[in-house]
RNA sequence: CGCGGGAUAGAGCAGCUCGGAAGCUCGUCGGGCUCAUAACCCGAAGGUCGUAGGUUCAAAUCCUACUCCCGCAA
């Protein structure tokens, strides 16, 4: 079949790879507009653009698809499929024709724009990818194929994106096959079982201690690549990129100890062993050389 | 032209304000101690101080330009 691709991150391009490899065509790819962001406002590109001009796809941006539906509806194509693209369809755009979308998440669970987030944060040891066919109601339907996966507690948001981006490729896959051979059975979610993921500010990734030290770590393994993870020592930010559970001290929560060259934070019920961490101006490093050249000017974290 | 920090040994940093012998911690190598060690002790190697100019008797340090890295904000 003749597909038409949104999406924007990296989960995107994992399950956009994997089409490719298929005998389904993809098209054309849309994503969103350049954005001037970065240091110096830089205009940047989408991940997936980069990734679809070098496979020789032609790219279509747009500020805002719902109001480019000529546009985007005279392509020849059979079925579009989004994946993590970060605008949501019109009515209008969802009735033009099948419209299939991957989401990490067993739905009905985790509907919305976090759900790899979302598990993480809630220590989650397992989870799953939907392919579920699109409708209006953000992430309510009918689910064509679904498959588990577990959360290794090694696990942080790039690991598990990328597992779930290449499973979502397979089960997509595996979708698009049976709908063109008309076997694919679309199986309703049962909306008394939905929950619902938030958006995630740059303020969830701070790091407060009073918090227990599990909750913190798996705060480092949703946020620390997105929006990023810290705490402050003496005003200065730093920047936490994994963090682990250490056993815990009989010290004041917030206070920082180093003991046989290991970098922990005292939390609630437990301490959290910073392993990669990053100072202002500084790149991020292993704990081990953050210790060797930083100077402490307090012993106390986020005061 | 959004705001700011930075580049010094393999790694992480101090030194720069106020110019005057290249330092610290870690790692590496050699030796010692030890039942043993990632612990401890002794020793060694390793640096065109980001690049290019300028000022000066003298520049890591002051001035100018450039390159690269990072934080914030969007």
């Amino acid at each position: 079949m003749k597909i038409l691709f949104l999406g924007s991150s990296e989960f995107s391009v994992g399950v956009l790879q994997r089409l490719l490899e298929s005998r389904h065509k993809v098209v054309a790819v849309i994503c969103q507009p350049d954005r001037p962001c970065g240091r110096g406002h830089k205009l940047t590109s989408p991940i997936i653009k980069e990734f679809a001009q070098t496979r020789g796809i032609s790219v279509l941006q747009f500020e805002k698809v719902n109001q480019n539906i000529d546009e985007i509806f005279s392509l020849d194509f059979d079925v579009f499929v989004t994946a993590s693209f970060g605008q949501i369809l019109s009515r209008e755009f969802l009735s033009k024709k099948l419209g299939l979308n991957v989401h990490p998440s067993k739905l009905p669970k985790y509907r919305g724009a976090t759900p790899l987030q979302t598990a993480l944060l809630n220590g989650d040891t397992k989870t799953a990818v939907t392919v579920q066919k699109m409708v209006y109601e953000v992430d309510s339907g009918d689910i064509i194929l679904s498959q588990d996966l577990a959360i290794d507690e090694e696990d942080d948001f790039l690991s598990l994106s990328e597992k779930s981006s290449k499973i979502g490729g397979e089960l997509l896959v595996k979708a698009l096959n049976l709908i063109e051979e008309g076997k694919a059975v679309f199986l309703p979610q049962n909306d008394n079982f939905a929950t619902y993921t938030k958006m995630i500010k740059k303020e969830d990734g701070f790091l407060d201690f009073n918090c227990l030290a599990c909750e913190i770590v798996n705060k480092v393994r949703a946020l620390a690549y997105n929006p990023g993870c810290y705490f402050y020592i003496n005003e200065e930010r730093i920047k936490v990129a994994k963090a682990t559970i250490c056993q815990d001290f009989d010290v004041d929560i917030g206070e920082i100890l180093i003991k046989n060259k290991e970098f922990l934070i005292k939390a609630k019920k437990g301490a959290v062993c910073i392993l990669r961490c990053q100072a202002q101006g500084g790149k991020m490093l292993d704990a081990k050389d953050f210790l060797n050249g930083y100077t402490f000017k307090s012993n106390r974290v986020n005061e």
